[in-house]
RNA sequence: GUGGGUGUAGCUCAGUUGGUUAGAGCGCCGGACUGUGGCUCCGGAGGUCGCGGGUUCGAGUCCCGUUACCCACCCCA
């Protein structure tokens, strides 16, 4: 058989898993206390959770998704991001009445069907938050300082991150931008590659996103939402940045910044890291979405939030040097003598783990110097040492293996006599 | 979907102009007088040289195909 995890997955192994598992405790401690709670949702939703939330013309939907039929016939996908699947949820279980809000974090795994590369797995990990019944712009603040502050927490100093914000307009002003655009690019038609003159028609915006050096150029003489925000649009991004300025959380402005999922409204942000990253440098984003519950057939509900990726963010991580903490998986080592003691070093280490010590044993059979080895590899800071000798005085040996003393305690006081020691 | 790179012991890699039993470091296991660690020394286990063809007296070394991984385009977290 093929013992290869299919393409773009991979196992965590400890290392990794020992960081992921401090990248969600460090969420979840940082979350409650901006006030977020946990939400679980399922890995796979009806495809149309995310055709009509995400957008039929976005990438995503259009050639990334993993869709499959169940047995019965209904179409099923797993879950290519987070959002849809927590708007639709909060839809289904009335979570937002009317005039009251409601703040959730997630964090798993999302798939979506790509070439793998640097930073980019078709099995990747997320942790988002949603802010579902805000429209204030202090919810757009919040949302942008909980994400630059948890990339903080975890040792990635700012400055190795670049902080994008834009607005997107509403319905009130995009529209009609989305249109001058579009009619901007057929203006330059001959000047624009053939992607981009079809996005006239599909999606106008993201040719500002084009990497082709004569589309980038020609695009950016294009007119800026910036330019043509309606008044409402325009007081809540300007009262953003104000939030963000009181902080002094350090952000660019980004007019070109356009998020590919259609459901964006509003504010948009992205953080980018400079260093360890390959091209797939964007470690985490998100915006707000106020028409996104409506779309589900939902009442009027505005909404924001944000994404980053474990991957990412591990690797950003590492190239600051920050350091994951290690658990401390021995402070006790338990060595047996022989094998005629093997049920009482046993009873030992077992009492040391009832008693909250962190005690390892051989079970393979090593030599008693083999199991110095171990315990010296793992850093135990004592030695239980297990023998005929001391048994028949009912007791065992404690050696300390720093100053290498030695003393010999009672049997029935291990847990205490280690504890004691250990300070 | 397109392009480039790479595939030799668990890991990181050497392998001369194709030539006898494929190497190193690290890791792992054991030992260095009898129940004891970190250093050192000695020994040992461990390899279908990604896979399949071809050229050749002979290929890890050359050619073709294939596959996997990596990186980039694209897109996004």
């Amino acid at each position: 058989m093929n013992a290869r995890a299919p393409k773009g997955t991979t196992d965590m192994l400890p290392a990794t898993a020992r960081a992921w598992e401090y990248l969600t405790r460090t969420a979840q401690e940082m979350f409650a206390r901006y006030g977020y709670e946990p939400v679980y949702t399922p890995l796979f939703e009806h495809t149309e959770v995310f055709t009509r939330g995400i957008g039929e013309a976005t990438d995503i939907v259009s050639k990334e998704m993993y869709t499959f039929e169940d047995r019965s016939g209904r179409s099923l996908t797993l879950r290519p991001e987070g959002t849809a699947s927590v708007v639709r949820s909060a839809l289904e279980h009335t979570l937002v009445p009317q005039g009251s809000s409601i703040k959730l974090y997630y964090a798993g795994p999302m798939f979506r069907y790509e070439r793998p590369q640097k930073g980019r797995m078709r099995q990747f990990w997320q942790i988002g938050i949603e802010i579902l019944g805000a429209a204030e712009p202090s919810a757009d603040a919040e949302v942008i300082v909980a994400l630059w502050r948890f990339y903080e927490a975890v040792g990635i100093p700012a400055s190795n991150m670049r902080l994008l914000v834009n607005s997107m307009g509403d319905e009130a002003c995009r529209p009609a931008y989305r249109e001058k655009v579009a009619g901007y690019i057929r203006s330059r038609a001959g000047d624009l590659c053939g992607e981009c003159n079809r996005r006239a028609d599909t999606n106008p915006l993201r040719a500002f996103d084009c990497k082709n050096p004569a589309c980038a150029g020609v695009m950016a003489e294009a007119p800026l939402l910036r330019d043509e925000l309606c008044e409402p649009c325009a007081a809540h991004y300007a009262e953003v940045k104000t939030r963000l300025d009181e902080l002094g959380i350090p952000y660019t402005e980004e007019p070109k910044l356009v998020r590919g999922l259609d459901y964006y409204t509003r504010t948009v942000f992205e953080v980018q890291a400079d260093a360890g990253l390959g091209s797939q440098n964007a470690i985490g984003g998100g915006g707000r979405y106020d028409r996104l519950m409506e779309a589900y057939g939902g009442k009027p509900t505005p909404g924001l939030g944000f994404a980053l990726g474990f991957e990412r963010t591990l690797l950003a991580m590492e190239a600051a040097g920050a350091e994951v903490p290690a658990p401390l998986l021995a402070e006790v080592y338990v060595a047996r003598v022989d094998a005629t003691v093997a049920g009482e070093a046993f009873a030992v280490a077992s009492a040391l783990r009832d008693a909250g010590v962190a005690a390892e044993l051989d079970h393979v059979g090593r030599s008693l110097k083999s199991q110095f080895k171990q315990a010296d590899k793992l850093g135990a800071r004592l030695v239980v040492i297990v023998g005929p000798d001391e048994l028949a005085a009912g007791e065992v040996t404690l050696r300390d293996m720093g100053t290498k003393e030695e003393t010999r305690v009672a049997l029935a006081d291990v847990a205490g006599a280690v504890r004691r020691l250990l300070g």
